[in-house]
DNA sequence: GCAAACATGATTTTT
DNA sequence: TCATGTTTGC
């Protein structure tokens, strides 16, 4: 197989050019990661670099998954040597091994955010600091954002200019201190902490040096400063740096990352060489007109002039309505009509949105029509309570030193041990600079001043508890343990009694289904990687395609994916460009024009951008005006759509109507009704035939006019008496026969 | 120690 | 509007 076949001169260049370091500007849809993929085949290959001698890192689980995926397939078995992971994932597995050195025992554990904020609460009681006036989430982003540019507590707090600043100064030095006590890192940490061991110990950076000949940086735009040192660390021995990025996709500087790093690379790499890739193979030419004349509105850019040998295809399609909910209203019809005719299935839809809370008036109208959506982000798998506190168990276990996983298990379930005593048990722990675990073991011991009877006995209790399962933890299964720990700390009563206990208990099911994976691992040796697994890994790695489901997605999360057909709702001034972006002009907006940017050039086929005429904002509702950046696409490129066939004014009663009635009828918030409705329980297929009359529960009677197959699944197409003509899908519809 | 009333503040969230 | 965190009363 020639590894070079089917790619375009720039991306042969691309592939081709291996020695010394390589900058790849790589426009949407110009195939970058096929790009990527074929150079490390040629390295292979063509060139015998051994695979373990190759790193290549991204930003997303996902994004490593394909990668290796893709690699498996133009490599075979060899791809398995090669180091493909997220920043994080790479640094985590050098700091288990080499992390001693700053202060990581190899069981440390990974702290997320929200670990994150209760321990910077915690900080905050300890240094006397009022939580009112110094916002545990402000100073977690401050804290976070002098680790972006590897800033230690000490260079914090000599550059700090502010009283704010030596306000956060002093925490983010305790937070430090209590991580070490805890033997735990947060994500950035873990990027900080792999630099510092570099700095520290230039033997082990060495050996790193050595090893990788050759490195691949992808989404290079979204790196931040200490990301940057650390590859210029990694690379610094063989200077073979290969990044791919595209300025024009930076979305993500609110996370710190830092377009500046492309600047930085051609400066500290003089003798770089840059390939851009122009041609797109995603988008109509009209999609990538419209696109660019948004982009090249902003200054300070690099020119990139992309073109595509695709039609000239539909029309950018400019759609006005009255409110959000006619806005969701057009989405579906329009899904509708295009399944209909034009061989689009559901899943060649994405809605695209700026805000979260958008997403609902289109879920309304999906649920309405029974339509199926996969609603991308919401609450994370790994963020519910249940799977934390499970999770938190089984991290003390592993690490009893873990103090914010133990004051999390503490409380819960309910054993007589609440935030007063947890607050005396920290006290101590602070005073005598031992961790929490061991003021607990004191405490049930008898040592420094004594407790009530009740409560010495209530932690005596979990102390020996804990202290069981530390011991079992090394004689059983992962799996075993789980359901021990389940049993006997009366988790598992505890939750099932909570009102939405069933749905709770579920997803520890699921937890333990992952743990699963590890359970044929001897005794002991389970817990330690499925911690680390369920601490890098999120559940926007699960974005899959279904030809059923249309996705309805944030501009954010959408960046890295495409679909035949791209609706972008809300396109308004406050919404996108965000009003938050406007506060401080500048960057900000600039950054919105690029969201708006990568939504676009997300389609291959259609885009429909709608905007509304008033909109309902936290409770009120206000009017909207068009997005800017609408005036930008070139006139020609636009044809206004209206909501075909229903009179403005009759469409909208209609609406509200319904919508009243959805809620009033069940009773129930409805939040709960869409969260139900996403997973409808297995129903009997019924057997339909056009003209057979059938009953719907919203709609009521109808007769069926036609029928054709979608999918796996049918599509019905009923004449109903008072709701008119729908589509429905079979699975999915509440119909029965009559 | 816990449940219910009350106050607050709401962009985006790769790990 | 509505989810989340904090205060208050038992």
């Amino acid at each position: 197989m020639d590894i070079l076949a089917g790619l375009n001169p720039a991306q042969q260049e691309a592939v081709k050019h291996i020695e010394g370091p390589l900058l790849i500007l790589a426009g949407p849809g110009s195939g970058k990661t096929r790009v990527i993929t074929h150079r490390i085949a040629y390295l292979i290959k063509t060139c015998g670099v051994s695979p373990r001698r190759i790193m290549a890192v991204t930003f997303t689980n996902k994004a490593a998954r394909e990668m290796k995926e893709r690699l498996e397939k133009l490599l075979g078995q060899v791809s398995e040597s090669l180091t493909v992971g997220t920043f994080h994932a790479i640094c985590a597995r050098i700091l288990r091994q080499d992390g001693k050195v700053v202060g990581l025992e190899t069981n440390f554990v990974i702290y997320d955010e929200e670990d994150q904020q209760s321990l910077i609460k915690q900080c905050l009681q300890d240094l006397n600091l009022d939580p009112k006036q110094y916002n545990p989430q402000k100073i977690r982003n401050a804290i976070s954002f002098a680790k972006s540019q590897h800033m230690t507590p000490a260079k914090f707090a000599g550059e700090s200019r502010s009283y704010w600043d030596e306000v956060v100064a002093r925490v983010y030095e305790r937070y430090q201190e209590q991580l070490g006590q805890s033997n735990a890192a947060d994500f950035d940490d873990l990027l900080m902490k792999t630099v510092q061991l570099f700095e520290k110990h230039p033997d082990t950076l060495e050996k790193y040096q050595s090893r990788y000949l050759h490195l691949l940086v992808d989404e290079f735009q979204d790196t931040n400063i200490t990301q940057y040192n650390l590859i210029r660390m990694l690379g610094g021995k063989h200077r073979n740096i290969c990044v791919v990025g595209d300025p024009d996709q930076s979305i993500y500087s609110w996370r710190f990352a830092d377009i500046g790093n492309i600047l930085s690379f051609e400066k500290d790499s003089p003798d770089a060489t840059i390939i851009v890739l122009e041609q797109n193979y995603r988008s109509t030419k009209n999609i990538l007109e419209a696109a660019s004349s948004i982009i090249s509105v902003n200054s300070r850019r690099k020119a990139k002039k992309l073109w595509t040998e695709n039609q000239t295809g539909a029309p950018m399609f400019v759609v006005k309505t009255y409110n959000e909910q006619d806005e969701a209203q057009f989405v579906v019809n329009e899904i509708l009509k295009l399944t209909g005719s034009d061989s689009i299935k559901p899943g060649d839809c994405a809605v695209m949105y700026r805000t979260n809370a958008q997403s609902r008036a289109i879920e309304e109208a999906f649920v309405r029509y029974g339509m199926k959506y996969k609603l991308v982000g919401g609450t994370k798998f790994y963020q519910r309570r249940e799977v934390k506190d499970v999770i938190a168990y089984l991290r003390v276990i592993h690490n009893p030193f873990d103090n914010i996983s133990l004051s999390r298990i503490i409380k819960v379930p309910g054993r007589g041990i609440g935030q007063r005593t947890l607050s005396d048990l920290s006290n101590r722990a602070r005073d005598n600079n031992i961790s929490l675990f061991a003021a607990m073991k004191a405490a049930s011991e008898g040592r420094g001043p004594g407790f009530g009877s009740r409560i010495k006995t209530a932690v005596t209790g979990l102390y020996r508890m804990i202290n069981d399962f530390i011991v079992e933890s090394q004689q059983i299964g992962l799996v075993n343990l789980m359901d021990t720990v389940l049993e006997k700390s009366g988790y598992r009563e505890h939750i099932r009694e909570e009102d939405d206990g069933e749905e709770r208990w579920e997803n520890i099911l699921e937890l333990r289904t992952v743990a699963l994976d590890f359970d044929s691992l001897p005794p002991g040796e389970g817990l330690s990687p499925f911690l680390e697994q369920v601490s890098l890994v999120s559940d926007a790695d699960e974005i899959e395609n279904r030809e059923d489901m249309t996705t309805l997605i944030t501009l954010h999360q959408a960046k890295g994916l495409e679909f035949p057909v791209v609706f972008i709702v809300g396109i308004e001034e406050g919404l996108l460009p965000h009003r938050r972006s406007m506060e401080e002009g500048g960057d900000d907006l600039e950054e919105e024009r690029r969201l708006c940017y990568v939504g676009i050039t997300r389609a291959e086929k259609h885009v429909y951008l709608l905007h509304t005429a008033r909109r309902s904002i936290f409770g009120g509702s206000s009017e909207s005006t068009p997005s800017r950046f609408l005036a930008d696409i070139p006139e020609h490129l636009i044809e206004s759509k209206g909501l075909a066939g229903i009179p403005e004014q009759q469409g909208k009663r209609s609406e509200r109507y319904e919508r009243r009635r959805y809620e009033d009828e069940e009773g129930v918030p409805i939040t709960t009704l869409l969260a139900k409705r996403q997973q409808p329980p297995l129903k009997e297929i019924i057997d339909l035939n056009p003209g057979d009359r059938v009953r719907h529960s919203k709609f009521g009677d109808g007769q069926v006019i036609g029928m054709r197959s979608a999918g796996e699944d049918k599509e019905v197409i009923v004449a109903f008496e008072g709701a008119g003509v729908k589509k429905l899908l079979l699975s999915m519809a509440p119909l029965e026969k009559i």
